[in-house]
Order: C-alpha cells, then structure tokens, then sequence
DNA sequence: AGGGTTTGCCAC
DNA sequence: AAACGTGGCAAACCCT
C-alpha cells in the first residue's frame, strides 16, 4: 500500500491512498497523527510517496513520529535524470511536473539551514516543491510518483533501479532521524582533549599558548619573525634557511633535514585541530545550553545531504561530520546506562570489486577476514604492497610502485582488473559508467574541447581514473545504502533518539540502551547478511563489520 | 568590506 | 612513498 500525502502549511493536510488506482482524497488537520495511524493501521506499514524526505520528515521526527519506508519524488528523480546523463537537471516536484507537462523547469530552491541547526516547531511548510501556484499539488505528486514508476520500468534493469530508488529514499529517512537525534558527544571530553594538546582556552582571536609557543620558536629556528599559517611565509622562510621547497605541504617539509621542520609540522598539526574542531566548533555545533526545542545537551547534529556526492556518498552541510579527527573521537561517549554500538565495513571497496566482477580468485581473498592478508600470499608479497596494488587498480595510480604491482594484479585477478580498467576506458573516451544497482556517473561537459585543448591527455587520464574508482565506489555507497535500509528495519523498538546516530561511508554507530545491545549487535549482523544476499545473491564474497559494544569511539 | 580562488589538511 | 578517487572546511590571498 502506498499514501500520497502533501502538506497543508498549517499542520495539516491531504492523503490518498494509491492502490491499483488513486483513492479518495482525504483532509487531515494533523499530520503528524494521521502519519502514526496510518503507519500502524495495518499489519504492514505503507510505502509513503512525498516530494521531498528533506521537506517533511523533519518535522514528522520531530512530531515524534518516525515511518518505516518511502518514495522521495526529489531524490528518484535526480537518480532517473542521471540514468539519462541529465545530471545537473533539477529534480525537485516541481521540476518533474514541468517537465512532464512541456512547461518552463524551475530550479531547484536554495537549500534551507539543516534541522540540526534551526529548531522551528512542526508546522509541515506548505510547499518547496516549486510547482506553480495554484497546482493542485497531491494531484502533481500522484501524477509524477506514477510517471517514475513507468521509467523506472522502462529500463534495461528495472528491478535494481527500483531498489535503488528505494535505499536512497530510506537513506533520506535515516539522514533525518540522525540528524534529529545527534551524536552524543561530551563538550567536556572534547575540551580536556583541547587543552591537554593546545594549552588552555585562549580569549577568541589570540592562539592557544602551545601553538604561540610554536610560532615564537619557529621564528627564532628560522631567524625571523614567520607566520607558520601563511604559505607565502613559511616558502620564503624555507628558502632564507637554504632549503626551498615548492610546497609547504607537510609530506614535502617531511623530507627536509632541518631543526624547524618538525616545530612546523607541530604546528600545522594542532592549528588544523584548533581552527577546525577547536573550541569554536564546539560552541557552533554541539549543544551546551537548553533552548526551547527540547534537544538534547551534548549532542552533535550533522545535516546529512543524501545523494550529495555523484557516487551516491552522502555529505554532510557545515560541521564538517564526516571529517571528525581521529584525536576528538574520544569525545562520543555513551550516556549512563547507554552503550554505543559501532560497526566498520573493512575493506569494503575491494570486496564490491570483487562482488561486481565475479573474479573468483579475489572473492576467494574477499571471502576471508582480512582480504589483503590474503592477497599478500597470493602475490607472494607483504600485506602493504598487496594493499598498495589493490588501491592502484581501484584509483588508477601509477607513479611509485604501482606499475609492476598492477602486472601482477592484472595477471592474478584479471576479470576484477578488467572491470576497473574497461570504466576507465570508458571515462577515457568521454563515456558514462554505472554502478550495480544503475547510479550513473555524470558525462563530462564540453568534452571535445577538453580533450583537443592543451592538457587535453591530462584531462582524459583524469577522467577514466574517475569512472575508474566511479564503478566501485559509487557500488561501495550502494552497499552502504541497502545496510542502513535493513538496518532500520530490524532494528527493535527504542526509546526516544535511540538508534542509528552517525554514519561515515563505510561506518555506523548506534547509541542504545545497555540491555539493548545484544538484540542490536543481532540486528547489524542479519542486516548485513541481508545487504549481501539483497545485492549480490550467493556470492562467496564477505562484508564483515564486526560489530563493538563500546562506551566510547575513540 | 566582501566575494572568489588557492592552499592545505581532515575524513573515507 | 607521495600526487591516486570522493568530499568539507578554514585561513590566507587576491581582486573589485
């Protein structure tokens, strides 16, 4: 069963069941109640179809109310206008109605601040969805839901496209409720973490005392005054001492013997932490003081951008979530009585290579706990190198080592080989790629002139190592998209912001409630047998994610 | 003053 | 060892 539902801007408004024809129209004044009786009314709850999971699932989380699945008109639409290599199209209702009816395309609206950062009561905002005024707009919704269920039929390979279309939008579900519930993350960890490396918290504008302890004797190293943020600064003061570089970046200062490099690179190292994740950050994203929306202290709300990214990544607006330090980890802590449950898919890429190419020699190697343990032996060589060669194929490297590696890769596991090598021809010669599931890989513009120009090879390799790592990363997403959908589905009923709270690629962390762990730890291993079996049927090749009850990340 | 570009580093 | 894919972000830099 599937229930067309807009909103009416005023907490209300309109539903229609859509069977094998569309049922009557229904008016509802709430919503949000509407929504959790229908998704409990029936023994299996509804497919619900909406413009937009970034529209109006929000304030349905927030209403308190949470829905098993959907179809996302916006998010379909953009995979559907990929498919054709009409990336940069808009997607949005509006745009899918006017392109249906022969009218002018609007663009797609501005983003709005995420749900992490704004806290407006549920209100249901009438319309984002750029349809004309005056449109009937569940009318608009039924008619586009029905037209991108047709071409989703029309291609070659329906049924991936339509599970496709349904883990975006259930990603878009996911993306909302964790952005909601946040993660938990201690503003007091996080501080002692700062001050043990920088020193204590300075009056904003000046530096912390060890990174103006750093700069004072960088100064005196190099014999004048430098300021180690400035690049200018720091090339002229390498060339003073005698050593020119053409960079300053830190692998390049690595290989200089001289007594001020290792202060820079300190210093590099800490001003990163301080300026992107320091005490700022802090007071900018993670909440410290109760406001009047009821959220939570301590908790971190990325606002998660599903299909962001063309390989179906997703990405994240402000906070940088997706780049938190290694060093700050420390700082997401379990609440008291709450556990933390994290699960890793290693080496998850090699593995979707091996899946999606069927080369049986690396499945057998993708069959196995630690893939590239297992490489090495078959190349005959250490774990790093067989890592190193695997990486190559899979991003096109072939400076340093990469060369005699690739022989032995190629000559070892040549179906998985030809697969990456042949979407790299592809992206080489001006082509498109697809993932597994049918995510397609945006046509390069003004690709004759690209390549006739100056740097016109440069250009060409540059793309082909795009569709190159395109196939397996954009199929790697894919996986990821299908976990997080089973995961949703089995995971057991949980209080109030328990559940999925973050999630990077290939990583995800829960945060529930102690005697809650052991069904969750169950639930991440059956989804991830789900996940497998779901897109690649019998293959013997493994996704392990071993999943760890913790306190903390870090 | 403010916007756009460059540099460099963080994550996977 | 060092330039090989996807991104976000901050500070310096460069221009109007």
């Amino acid at each position: 069963m599937r229930i067309a539902v807009v909103a009416d801007g005023e907490g209300g408004g309109w539903l229609q069941e859509l069977d094998e024809a569309p049922g009557p129209v229904r008016h509802v004044s709430d919503l949000a109640t509407a929504v959790r009786e229908a998704e409990h009314a029936r023994s299996e709850p509804p497919r619900w179809v909406w413009s937009a999971s970034e529209d109006l699932y929000p304030d349905l989380v927030r209403a308190g109310v949470r829905v098993s699945r959907c179809h996302d008109a916006a998010l379909t639409e953009a995979l559907l206008l990929g498919y054709h290599a009409r990336h940069g199209e808009a997607s949005s209702l509006g745009a899918a109605w006017a392109r249906l009816h022969r009218l002018p395309v609007p663009d797609d609206p501005a983003r709005p601040l995420g749900e992490g950062t704004t806290a407006q009561p549920a209100l249901f905002e009438a319309d984002r969805s750029t349809l004309p005024p005056g449109t009937d707009r569940l009318a608009a919704l039924v008619e586009v839901h029905a037209d991108q269920l047709r071409r989703i039929a029309e291609l070659p390979d329906a049924g991936r496209m339509r599970l496709l279309a349904a883990v975006e939008s259930a990603g878009g579900l996911a993306a909302a409720e964790m952005s909601h519930d946040g993660l938990p993350w201690r503003p007091d960890v996080h501080d002692e973490i700062l001050t043990e490396l920088l020193g204590p918290r300075p009056p904003s504008g000046q530096r912390p005392p060890v990174l103006a302890d750093l700069v004072t004797r960088i100064s005196e190293s190099v014999g004048r005054e430098v300021n180690p943020d400035s690049p200018a600064q720091v090339l002229k003061a390498m060339a003073w001492i005698g050593h020119p570089v053409a960079s300053t970046r830190s692998w390049v200062l690595e290989g200089i013997d001289h007594p001020v490099v290792p202060l820079l690179l300190r210093y590099k190292e800490l001003s990163r932490l301080h300026s992107a994740n320091g005490w700022t950050w802090l007071e900018s994203w993670v909440r410290q003081r109760s406001g009047p929306d009821g959220q939570r202290l301590g908790r971190f709300h990325p606002d998660y951008v599903v299909g962001g990214v063309v390989s179906g990544r997703w990405a994240t607006r402000g906070g940088g979530a997706l780049q938190i330090p290694r060093s700050l980890r420390g700082a997401v802590r379990a609440d008291p009585g709450w556990v933390l449950v994290r699960a890793d898919a290693g080496q998850l890429e090699p593995r979707v290579l091996a899946a999606v190419s069927g080369d049986d020699a690396l499945a057998a190697a993708a069959a196995e706990e630690d893939l590239y343990a297992r490489l090495a032996v078959h190349v005959g060589g250490d774990r790093e190198r067989a890592k190193i060669g695997m990486l190559s194929a899979m991003y096109g490297q072939t400076s340093g080592d990469a060369a005699p590696l690739l022989a032995t890769m190629r000559r070892l596991y040549p179906r998985a080989l030809d697969y990456v090598d042949s979407a790299a021809r592809t992206g080489e010669g001006g082509g498109i790629v697809r993932s597994w599931l049918g995510r397609t890989s945006p046509a390069p513009d003004g690709w004759a002139a690209t390549v006739a120009g100056p740097g016109g090879e440069r250009r060409r390799r540059a793309h082909g190592r795009f569709t190159r790592n395109f196939v397996v990363q954009a199929t790697a997403a894919e996986w990821a998209l299908v976990l997080l959908a089973s995961l949703r589905q089995l995971l057991p009923d949980m209080p109030e912001g328990a559940g999925i709270v973050f999630f990077v690629h290939d990583e995800v962390v829960l945060h529930v409630p102690a005697d809650l762990a052991e069904e969750t730890v169950r639930a991440v291993a059956e989804a991830e047998a789900r996940t497998r079996v779901t897109l690649f049927g019998n293959s013997p090749v493994r996704f392990p994610l071993a999943p760890v009850v913790t306190q903390n990340i870090g």
